[in-house]
RNA sequence: CGCGGGGUGGAGCAGUCAGGAAGCUCGUCGGGCUCAUAACCCGAAGGUCGCAGGUUCAAAUCCUGCCCCCGCAACCA
């Protein structure tokens, strides 16, 4: 029996460029399209862009462009990275495409004309110079903009609004009865708490912005982005129209997404969705964000993980392997390179691959190359024949919750099976010993293990999947339907065709090395790793700076590298001894102000007591010695903090 | 009282909703094997489950209080 399932991801501002979030929606929604394909299930991948909005015309403005021409550009970026990354979407939506203006327009009007959406003013506090509204939420102190700074005015300007008000009971009452059409848990008691609150109509037109879809029959207004972004799940399925794909797919609904965006699909969307006579979505899933490195990813930090670059070094299958794997889906999890490089190494290198590898040999040393038929079974055969049914279900109930890690430990599970299932069964003793029955049938059921795994991984890692069948000579088995996920009899005589491994380990060592040029062309150099733990203000606060001005400079005897150096703090005078002789001449110094330590313990060298150390940074050499000054003048003994 | 996530063997995490012998991956150590990508298989060491109380026959799990970390106001999934 075969079920319909309509799976989306948000569709993507194009004013960012793909990183890592992205990628892992789209790849998640990828994966849950893959797999209900091979289960024979009706399956239907949307993604997109959102092109409208008041960022979109002003960057295109910045840059000398329609917002048209700009988002044709940039949209690219998005439609390239799919590619890369082996997505088979159905559908790609954009915005500001005609199918899904005119279903704006249409639900606009629809709603407008039954009560749903009514004009009114918007009050609210505006900044001028940015054309935009500030929520309290993100107000700076004193009612100021957060991007600029300026005072904020109260603006009122008129508006439509949705009357969302109306929509909190019944949709508390939708989700009361159906706790799973929110997952995670945490994030449906979050939607529900918020439903409880009740809620306030929604301003969703405006009249300061252009870039948008005209409001019919009023063309001052657009229609707001999140009203208009919203609606692409529908207009992508070709709603209204009666026949159109939606009346097959709607509501089976999986609509993934961030953390971030749930209110708008949990609570604006299905108000909407409930005032045009529609059910809601059946399912929204919520996922976790990823820090890089264990640090909030951010532009200026410059860790934002590329993922044309994760492919290109690393390849697509196993960038999206790691997505997955790593972290559990709907927890935050941190996306780290080396992590990457050892789960290639200990999953992909050393557990699935070498399977394949040291499998396919025997084969082809024992068997001449072809599929082995079943000639002398044993119990453990029949262990491990259960050992993969079991994992077939597994994998299918943690599929069915969007447990993409737990789904992959399954199989993973399966694949340690059968590495152990050949240390069990000793096939190069079978060898020697001439025991051609048995080591027939030890082989041949691996190979059934291969197939199994090659078929469950299809989803996650499609190209590695492909190369599995090929090289056990086998072919269509991800469109023979899900009864012979776990066997088929029918491999016997396959010719193996066994070519090159499918995942080479990585030599960590190299690897580190190689980052390391990497991230120096990048203008990152590598951490130089002397960090000091981290301290409190009240620490710091503890070290007393002021400005010195140097007096004097005499050279100390018996020593080569001393300076004995008066200093004034401007409230006293003071002999400090410093070591850097080797790299100043007396007469440089002389006069400077520096930055002295003022309440080190004093210490004594060549029996001059120091009384302060002053400041400098060293090249990574030593070599080069730089003396902290000011870059303004200022008087002695002022405080550095 | 802003909101949220988290604190479980060396590292990263699961387990907490529905209380009942502390689990997984990596790493370390020892052993086995030598078909295989120095890969595979087995075993061991290592944990007061953030702290303090409470409920219970029984608490990582429920309750109360506290401490600490990390996100959210910005390119953002």
């Amino acid at each position: 029996m075969s079920e319909t399932f309509y799976i989306t991801t948000p569709i993507y501002y194009v004013n960012d460029v793909p990183h890592i979030g992205h990628a892992y929606t789209t790849v998640a929604a990828d994966v849950l399209a893959r797999y209900h394909a091979l289960r024979g299930d009706r399956s239907y991948f949307l993604t997109g862009t959102d092109e409208h909005g008041q960022k979109i015309m002003r960057s295109a403005e910045a840059k000398g462009m329609t917002a048209q021409e700009l988002a044709d550009k940039t949209v690219v970026n998005f439609q390239e990275l799919w590619k890369v990354l082996g997505i088979r979407n159905d559908d790609f939506i954009r915005t500001t495409e005609k199918r899904h203006e005119k279903v704006v327009q249409a639900i606009f009007s629809k709603l407008l004309e039954q009560g749903d959406i009514y004009k009114g003013t918007y009050e609210g506090l505006y900044c001028v110079p940015c054309e935009t509204y500030v929520p309290e939420a993100q107000m700076g102190e004193g009612q100021t903009c957060p991007d600029c700074g300026r005072k904020l005015e109260k603006m009122t300007e008129e508006s439509y609004f949705f009357r969302l008000s109306k929509y909190a009971e019944p949709l508390l009452e939708y989700y009361e009865k159906n706790p799973g059409a929110i997952l995670p848990r945490g994030r449906y008691n979050e939607i529900l708490s918020f439903l409880r609150g009740g809620l306030m109509d929604q301003s969703i037109s405006r009249t300061t912005i252009r870039w948008g879809v005209p409001v019919p029959g009023d063309d001052r207004h657009v229609v707001y982005v999140w009203f208009d972004a919203l609606i692409n799940y529908l207009s992508a399925l070709d709603y209204p129209e009666e026949g159109g794909k939606w009346q097959t797919f709607w509501p089976e609904v999986r609509h993934l997404v961030g953390k971030d965006i749930i209110r708008f699909h949990c609570v604006i969307w299905p108000a909407m969705l409930l005032a045009l006579g529609v059910n809601p979505p059946v399912r929204v899933f919520a996922h976790g964000w990823w820090t890089v490195e264990g640090e909030k990813m951010s532009k200026s930090k410059g860790n934002v993980v590329d993922p044309f670059e994760m492919v290109d070094l690393y390849g697509a299958d196993a960038f999206r392997y790691f997505l997955l794997r790593e972290v559990p889906f709907g927890v935050d999890g941190d996306f780290s390179e080396k992590a990457l490089a050892q789960r290639i190494n200990s999953d992909l290198a050393n557990d699935i691959g070498n399977l394949l590898n040291r499998t396919l040999q025997m084969i082809e040393k024992n068997c001449e190359g072809k599929i082995p038929p079943v000639d002398q079974e044993e119990p453990l055969d029949g262990e491990l024949r259960n050992f993969m049914k079991d994992t077939v279900a597994a994998l299918d109930e943690h599929m069915e919750l969007f447990a993409f890690d737990e789904a992959l430990k399954d199989l993973w599970s399966l694949v340690r099976r059968g590495n152990k299932y050949i240390d069990e069964t000793m096939p190069w003793k079978l060898g020697k010993e001439g025991n051609l029955p048995r080591l027939n049938t030890v082989l041949h059921n691996l190979c059934q293990v291969l197939r199994t795994a090659a078929i469950l991984v299809s989803p996650f890692m499609p190209e590695t999947a492909r190369k599995m069948e090929e090289q056990l000579g086998l072919s269509g088995i991800f469109e023979a339907g899900k009864e012979t996920f776990c066997w088929d009899e029918s491999i016997v005589g396959a010719s193996i065709d066994k070519k090159e491994v499918l995942f080479p380990r990585i030599d960590l060592k190299i690897w580190e090395e190689e980052k390391a040029a990497r991230d120096a062309k990048k203008g990152l150099l590598p951490d130089p790793g002397d960090h000091e733990e981290e301290i409190s203000i009240e620490d710091f606060r503890k070290i007393e700076l002021r400005t010195a001005k140097i007096l004097q400079v005499e050279v100390v005897q018996k020593a080569d590298r001393l300076y004995k150096l008066l200093v004034d703090l401007g409230y006293e005078r003071r002999t400090i001894v410093s070591s850097i002789r080797e790299f100043f001449t007396p007469e440089e110094l002389q006069g400077k102000t520096i930055i002295l330590v003022c309440n080190l313990k004093p210490a004594k060298f060549r029996g001059i007591e120091s009384h302060g150390m002053l400041c400098a940074a060293e090249s990574e050499d030593g070599k080069i010695l730089s003396l902290l000054t000011l870059d303004r003048d200022l008087p002695p003994g002022m405080r550095v903090h």
